[in-house]
DNA sequence: AGTATAGGTGAACAATCGTTCACCTGTCAA
DNA sequence: TTGACAGGTGAACGATTGTTCACCTATACT
């Protein structure tokens, strides 16, 4: 169908940043007339595939910069032609709640390698200064940062690495969180 | 300085899904003359904050999606003030090089959990038929589906979970590679 | 006091925007 | 054979685009 209309389209959204005028569209795909463009352009409205300002200019929707979620791997694999009907998600808007207040950080070390960060892995970091028991934190303690488990028990705080060759740390004077961790992301 | 404007241009760009026009700008910051936009988009431009099509339209860039990348936790831990200094990184790109082939999966069972993906992570997968010795594939072998270190030696293949309560899986007939994994993602 | 200079106003410019119109094909069904 | 219709052309429309101009402040520095 019209499928590969989008994925041109698609294309130039990813380039150029911003989605193409109907000129552009017309150029992009051979047409003559930015109306047979005016026409294609309102069944991919219909269809849901794109949005349109109240002035008129086209804005992403469906080929934004979202995925197909497939489904469980040991639930089967799904066939080329379910993956249609399957779920689809912006790994950005999924992954960052509060967009001013993240950062990433890079991993070093193996404290916490039982809750499965391992070196080199980047963590979102948002910023914050209150946590609550079970919260993976960026802290700052006796002078030193490092990633560990926030435990709050009862008004008694400490930090606790997920690895058994770490002890706890109890902090003496203070202990000043600066961001909570919000999602780990690892790449091959 | 005008940090203040960019963030509001920020949040335009992330809730209407496209950079304002000069028009919209002067409205957003209450200028009452384009012209003041104008010199002002200038400025973003030399301090390549935004860019700006040839017919003079912007694009975004340091604003996009991008989140700054501090350094590594053990490292300590950078001021607010450093952090001007530091990368940033668009997420979409890093983790994905081919969007067209690649979708999410989410894990289920653990026989992957020395490799630290646990239950509940997705993974990013890339359509591939062939993979190398050491890649994370997801694979359909002897009817059945599962994600698996994939082992190539001298022409002899067979699948490596990363837990030693499972046993490799040796194929018996044809094993059928249907992408590799190329990321892993987990919130909390 | 004088004078640059950064930053805002307001009006105008050609160019391009999305939209609409009448018209011209083919294709398919009745 | 006829009619309906989806899909394309080409020209025109008002509106809005980015840009440029002359001009008006304040503030800061000799």
């Amino acid at each position: 169908m019209d499928t590969h209309y989008i994925s041109k389209i698609t294309s130039f959204y990813h380039a150029h940043k911003r989605m193409p005028t109907y000129s552009e569209i017309a150029a992009l795909l051979g047409f003559r007339s930015k109306n047979a463009v005016y026409k294609l352009v309102q069944k991919l409205v219909d269809e849901g595939i794109v949005d349109k300002d109240k002035s008129g200019r086209l804005l992403p929707r469906r080929l934004e910069s979202e995925l197909p979620l497939l489904g469980l791997v040991k639930a089967g694999f799904p066939s080329p032609a379910e993956e249609e009907l399957r779920d689809s998600m912006n790994l950005e808007d999924f992954l960052i709640e509060k967009k001013e207040s993240s950062y990433l950080l890079e991993v070093d070390g193996d404290s916490m390698i039982d809750a499965h960060i391992a070196k080199g892995d980047l963590v979102i970091a948002e910023r914050s200064e209150k946590a609550s028991d079970g919260d993976i934190v960026i802290a700052e303690v006796d002078g030193e940062w490092t990633m560990k488990y926030f435990r709050d028990r009862g008004g008694k705080v400490w930090l606790e690495p997920a690895n058994k060759q770490y002890k706890p740390i109890y902090p003496t004077e203070g202990l000043r969180i600066a961001a909570i961790v919000k999602g780990v992301i690892r790449k091959y």
